[in-house]
RNA sequence: GCGGGCGUGAUGGAAUGGUAGACAUACCAGACUUAAAAUCUGUUGGGCCUUGUGCCCGUGUGGGUUCGAGUCCCACCGCCCGCACCA
């Protein structure tokens, strides 16, 4: 009798793996090939329980494509530039990129232990000189055929990481990372010209069938595509070079309810009265510093400056509106000036009746309404209404009729144009750090802006920086900055901007298809491995790393570097749910003056709670309620009720419990990974993360789920154990029903690791686990059945299932082994019961020949005592049979 | 505000329109043990009585379609997520 011991097993096959390079892509014409990727990492140095999620799916996924005969790249890498190792280096002393390759190693020899089926041949970091080197080339080729270009621009300044943040950097008006309020300068930036490719990227979202709607949604929601009218409103006594103010709307239909104008304060206009108009200068500074924050933007009042201007409508240019400049209208939507139409747009409401406004409909729900003046009247586009100033197509008629009348209107009379327009703005990609990918231009006196000749990539960071000061090392670097100029060959100067991380991931995945190429991409590999067959992580990256991919993915098409069937580089899109844990707490009361772990002080009465790692607390329940109690309280040899009772009057012993939330440092509601290898090995890591929920939700961890998969795989590992004991000739009872069971389970997995649907494979396995336990039959189809079961579950413990498979003498490593088959004739049983209905409601059950025809099935089923009981002498209105599955009779 | 998703036992969750609650946790009971742990076995949606091969109710609430609805349709309630002075 042998045990289970992970620690030793694991080990053994891994080396097996590597020896035997299992996982070694390699290019061959004659297998379909599969290429599986999960989201790369940041190297924070640890590993958490969210990345053992997320590469055991793509694991799962990539073993069972091995299994049906893919050719399979299954690559990582490492997201390696950005701030957190500047932090580091700013904080703790060290280099950036020291502290970036230490992490990588101390990682990978985390994730090693995991037992990914990884060709780790084709790692790479994007601070590899090599792989930043080809994202220069690229850049270069970009800015020669002009997805590239450099304006100036008002940028969102995070004034704690010192850096321009991207639009989509910004979340609620603070850095995505930092959290510091962002504020505007004007700077002069590179930009990637993303919007050209708005309607492009849009569209193209229809033909991703295997991502997920939400996905797609929320990238559609982000480029934001909206029809409308353009026209300008010719000016009364404005300042000369303003006779027009170009406005845009939406809603063209109402423009007979126009009631004033309303302009930015970032508007050339506004800028231009600025200059002799102390009041307006006033204002406009204090709609500019107007706070970007949440609370902000919400109980913001709606401040309006009057101009004295006044604008001729251009239906009837006796009638003259207002122009106002409004702390609300954008200068970077539209063309920055609006009409307002107080009586079908709320802001436009407000901002009416504060300035004592017109509000004049221009459609109402039925003929006989009321002008409506206490709200604004704003129905779904779809519904139809009553126009009663409407100048265009039926009285009666949709918003969106209504908006298409309109603009052919305003266009056949040569008022305005129809426009499409986009919210989706050009990617900003300069950063103002050292930890990134240098930008490969030289500024020179004579020549401008000059790309550096390719020749001379990469340009490498200098190692000799200093991080004393805040800003751009590279700034006042003595002698990297200095060079010739690429065309000229006088003196220039480099630029000293980095690259948005986010370009390092743009294309990191086509890399891995030629990571030694001395280009970035070599063809061949591309049009073998592209495209990303399934791509797997997080859903945070919903928006903005996939749309850039997507763009990339266009523009490396139009520069050579990719084939057109790429451009959408992602086929199938996985995002999977997070790990969680409960969150334990204690409080201690401060009696006296303290800071705090951040050196915050804390006044005397302050209740602050107490984190504690679940590794350190005993849970249990009482009276319902599930409590803890701290392990250094707990008394072994008494209950946990006793030990309870004990501190549930000290707060600062008695264990609270805050439901399930996302694992983090600060809550210490974290389980390591390596402490769960270290105690049961990475195969019960990897079935409990998989099983319980469903991969898109988040699964909680728990202590006894985890035991519990730990107690499977012993489990699992003991009939292995016990089968090898059993006598080889031994005939026993119900092979035939084992083997059943065995082809269905075959069928029930397949279907469930096809589908994503992890957990309800795994069900079946226990399931099949627990048949085969019981099962009394003979060693050849016992033994079959655990060498199926081994294959079944090497996806997931892959391990284990080659220790089995060896133990049983199967033949080559399970891994290579081809994946069971169910056998169609095995899944059908030769007798089913049919449960039976009367009205619906299940009354009886009987057994039949799964062949037996229908009327046969009937008369059975109608003559089953207790269906006529049920009945009672009424005769069947009707009687439904469904062959195999149910029998429904309609009294 | 706009857009999307989700509501099933004590808990996580299963159910191509066809026996609701698979599988797991937790709880309870039993076996083994001096005892505990481990292991194994069994019970567990609610209610009713006449304790049966029994009946009634039950997938957020109300309605509808259907022989049959957790699943499809409509309305409402609740929760979650994304976007948001976007003209």
């Amino acid at each position: 009798m042998s045990q289970y011991t992970p620690a030793e097993i694991e080990a053994r096959w891994q080396q097996a793996w590597e020896k035997n390079e299992t996982f070694k892509a390699v290019r061959d014409a004659s297998k379909p090939k599969y290429y599986v990727l999960e989201m790369f990492p940041y190297p924070s140095g640890r590993i958490h329980m969210g990345h053992v999620r997320n590469y055991t799916m793509g694991d799962v996924i990539a073993r069972y494509k091995i299994a049906t005969g893919h050719n399979v790249l299954h690559p990582m890498g490492w997201d390696a530039f950005g701030m957190p190792a500047e932090n580091a280096a700013m904080a703790i002393g060290g280099h950036p990129k020291d502290w970036t390759y230490g992490n990588i190693a101390e990682m990978k020899k985390q994730m090693k232990p995991l037992g990914l089926s990884i060709d780790w041949s084709r790692e790479f970091a994007t601070c590899d000189p090599e792989y930043y080197g080809q994202q220069q080339a690229l850049f270069i080729d970009f800015l020669a055929e002009g997805l590239v270009y450099r304006k100036n621009a008002i940028v969102n300044w995070d004034p704690v990481d010192m850096t321009v943040l991207a639009n989509e950097q910004v979340e609620a008006g603070r850095g995505w990372r930092s959290g510091a309020l962002v504020e505007r300068r004007e700077l002069t930036q590179w930009f990637f010209k993303i919007s050209e490719y708005s309607n492009e990227l849009l569209e193209a979202l229809d033909s991703l069938d295997n991502w997920p709607a939400k996905v797609k949604l929320m990238q559609a929601n982000w480029i934001g595509k909206s029809r409308g009218l353009q026209f300008a409103f010719s000016t009364v006594e404005a300042p000369e070079g303003h006779d027009r103010i170009e406005v845009y709307t939406t809603r063209p239909d109402t423009l007979l309810g126009a009631s004033f104008v309303g302009i930015s304060p970032d508007h050339p206009l506004a800028k231009e009265l600025e200059k002799d108009n102390p009041a307006v200068a006033a204002f406009c500074t204090e709609c500019r510093k107007g706070g970007t924050t949440e609370e902000a933007i919400e109980t913001a009042e709606k401040l309006g400056f009057d101009t004295g201007i006044t604008v001729r409508h251009p239906f009837d240019t006796a009638h003259e509106l207002p122009v106002y400049i409004a702390n609300f209208i954008l200068m970077d939507y539209g063309t920055g000036a609006i009409f307002g139409c107080p009586a079908h747009d709320e802001r436009d409401f407000e901002f009416a009746t504060k300035y004592e406004l017109p509000i004049i409909s221009t459609y109402l729900p039925s003929e006989e309404s009321e002008e409506i003046l206490a709200a604004a009247y704003v129905p779904a586009k779809t519904d139809k209404v009553f126009y009663n100033r409407g100048f265009a197509g039926e009285p009666w008629q949709t918003g969106n009729e209504a908006i298409d009348a309109a603009i052919t209107f305003c266009e056949e009379n040569g008022i305005g144009q129809g426009v499409t327009k986009f919210r989706l703005r050009d990617w900003g990609l300069s950063r103002q750090r050292y930890w990134g990918c240098p930008i490969p231009v030289v500024h020179c006196d004579d020549c401008g802006v000059v790309p550096e000749k390719k020749e001379n990539l990469p340009i490498e960071l200098p190692y000799d920086v200093d991080f004393d000061t805040p800003g751009n090392p590279l700034d006042r670097h003595p002698t990297w900055r200095d060079c010739p100029c690429p065309s000229c060959g006088k003196p220039a100067t480099r630029e000293t901007d980095t690259m948005d991380t986010f370009v390092d991931s743009s294309w990191y995945f086509v890399r891995f298809t030629a990571p030694d190429a001395t280009t970035p991409t070599n063809m061949e590999d591309a049009e073998y491995w592209m495209n990303v067959d399934q791509y797997i992580g997080g859903v945070e990256h919903a928006i903005l790393h996939l749309l850039y991919s997507r763009f990339f993915a266009r523009a490396m098409e139009m520069t050579g570097h990719l084939p057109k069937s790429a451009n959408e580089p992602f086929d199938a899109l996985f995002t999977q749910g997070m790990v969680t844990h409960e969150i334990y707490y204690t409080r201690n009361q401060f009696r006296r003056q303290d800071t705090d772990e951040a050196g915050k002080e804390i006044s005397v009465g302050t209740t602050l709670a107490v984190w504690h790692l679940p590794e350190d607390v005993v849970v249990g329940e009482v009276d319902g309620q599930r409590v803890g109690v701290l392990k250094n309280d707990f008394n072994t040899s008494l209950s946990f009720v006793e030990n309870f009772d004990k501190v549930k009057d000290d707060p600062k012993k008695k264990v609270d419990i805050i439901p399930s939330a996302k694992m983090s440092k600060s809550k210490k509601n974290v389980v390591d990974p390596l402490g769960i290898i270290a105690n049961y090995g990475a195969d019960t890591a990897r079935w409990f993360v998989l099983s319980d929920s469903p991969p898109e939700r988040d699964v909680e961890w728990t202590a006894s789920g985890a035991e519990a998969a730990f107690k499977h795989l012993n489990r699992v590992w003991n009939i292995c154990d016990r089968i090898s004991q059993m006598d080889k000739d031994a005939k026993g009872e119900g092979d035939e029903d084992l083997l059943r069971a065995m082809h269905k389970t075959i069928h029930d997995v397949t279907m469930g690791v096809e589908s994503f649907g992890f957990n309800a494979a795994i069900a079946k396995l226990y399931a099949f686990t627990a048949t085969l336990q019981k099962s009394k039959a003979g060693h050849a189809a016992q033994r079959e059945a655990i060498m199926t079961l081994a294959q079944l579950m090497s996806p997931m413990t892959p391990h284990l299932a080659e220790d089995i498979w060896a133990h049983q003498g199967g033949e080559g490593l399970i891994v290579t082994a081809p994946w069971p088959k169910a056998d169609e004739k095995m899944l059908v049983d030769d007798t089913v019961t049919m449960p039976i209905q009367i009205n619906g409601k299940r009354r009886a059950e009987i057994n039949v020949p799964a062949d037996m025809a229908k009327e046969e099935v009937e008369k059975i089923a109608l003559a089953h005592e207790a269906v006529i009981r049920t009945l009672d002498g009424a005769t069947p209105k009707k009687v439904i049979v469904v062959p195999g599955r149910i029998v429904n009779v309609v009294a």
